[in-house]
DNA sequence: ATATATTTTAACCATATGGTTAAACTGAAA
DNA sequence: TTTCAGTTTAACCATATGGTTAAAATATAT
């Protein structure tokens, strides 16, 4: 017989599935018990409704993102390289949860409930206040390395640079990188390199 | 007594509204009613189903973005202050309409067969294969204007740049904008000129 | 083996929702 | 004024959906 904690897992995963991929409303409950192969009874049983499982849902993601990215922001590297290294790395997260950006920023705009209460509490326990790239942004300021701007300008600018290729992947393949040959991989390690060298040398002194 | 137009117009607004804000799925025909001032015979009698209203929203909305946007790439500025100029612009537009890059967004990436079919056509009729901004940009590198690399790591990096503010405005002014006297438009316009400044020195030769 | 607690299920229920219908209303042409 | 096409409405319908219940099945402890 299967043990609770893993039908508790095989009833997440089917759950995550389909949140993911249709959000709150679109998901219906008895979707989500088919793909767990049990019944809808069972769900509520486990998950006592809706809502609760989807919360549920949403702050497992965006606490797992949120974990992620600040980890890759841990780090002692000098700005160039921790830039490129940031850069490497936050694709290679999105590579492996390209589906997460999406589900979270259609909740965020909803501006509901859910989205907020999750938000906050991460936001409390994970971030304190600063967080540590600002300080490695302003640090370089002061060196000399990179020019002086508004730190935030930066941040967005490599956040959106990287994360908009898989929110719009879809429209991108099919308006800009329509070629056959196509080659996804090699398309998002030169990605990596782009950004990089773009961002990097345009907020170098001249 | 208003004329057919009138509230064919009104209809419409009021469902564009509703589905920008919730999506298709969040969407309900009494709420587009309701705000319509009908009642919701009379919005099937105009639009005969959801799905078709749906359709006619979704391809208004974005065939406006994107002719918006051809508009602005059909100019003969040479590269650099095509770039300022479109940026600028392009920021212009989101202001303007800002919750519609997430509702198309959200849209293809259920890739469902209302997007893809409005897609098609508009781009079928709109672009003719190949968009100006690629030759724009070919001919900056011919010249030695700007370093050689895919122009559309360039054009992503643009756009990612530009939009990312709008479709995550709620989330990134919880987490980094947090400042009680931010003043949005300022924002924006330092946000035109810092991207501008990336983009373009980050693509000169060195 | 028996009793007890925990899981799992089939059958229901109440409500919301997209959509229909037939009748009533309105304005303009004849 | 009458007529008729075009509008608008209230009342309905069928279905989907979130959620409940009570009983059956299963596991666990004694």
């Amino acid at each position: 017989m299967v043990k609770v904690q893993d039908k508790e897992e095989i009833i997440l995963k089917a759950a995550m599935d389909v949140f993911v991929e249709k959000g709150l409303y679109g998901a219906k409950m008895q979707e989500i018990a088919d793909k767990a192969g049990i019944n809808k009874a069972l769900l509520h049983y486990y998950y006592r409704s809706k809502n609760k499982l989807y919360e549920h849902i949403f702050r497992f993601i965006f606490t797992k993102i949120t974990t992620d990215i600040i980890e890759l922001m841990n780090t002692d590297l000098p700005f160039k390289e921790f830039l490129r290294y940031f850069i490497s790395k936050y694709i290679d997260l999105l590579i492996n949860n390209h589906k997460f950006p999406m589900f979270i920023m259609r909740e965020i705009s909803h501006g509901g409930k859910i989205a907020s209460n999750v938000i906050n509490d991460v936001i409390m326990n994970e971030m304190n206040c600063r967080y540590p790239v600002i300080d490695i942004i302003e640090d370089a300021m002061e060196k000399g390395e990179i020019i002086k701007m508004d730190p935030n300008q930066i941040i967005i600018t490599v956040l959106g640079s990287c994360l908009f290729y898989f929110m719009g992947e879809n429209i991108i393949r099919t308006v800009l990188l329509t070629e056959k040959s196509f080659d996804r991989n090699e398309f998002l390690e030169q990605r990596k390199d782009a950004i990089f060298k773009i961002i990097y040398y345009g907020i170098s002194p001249r």
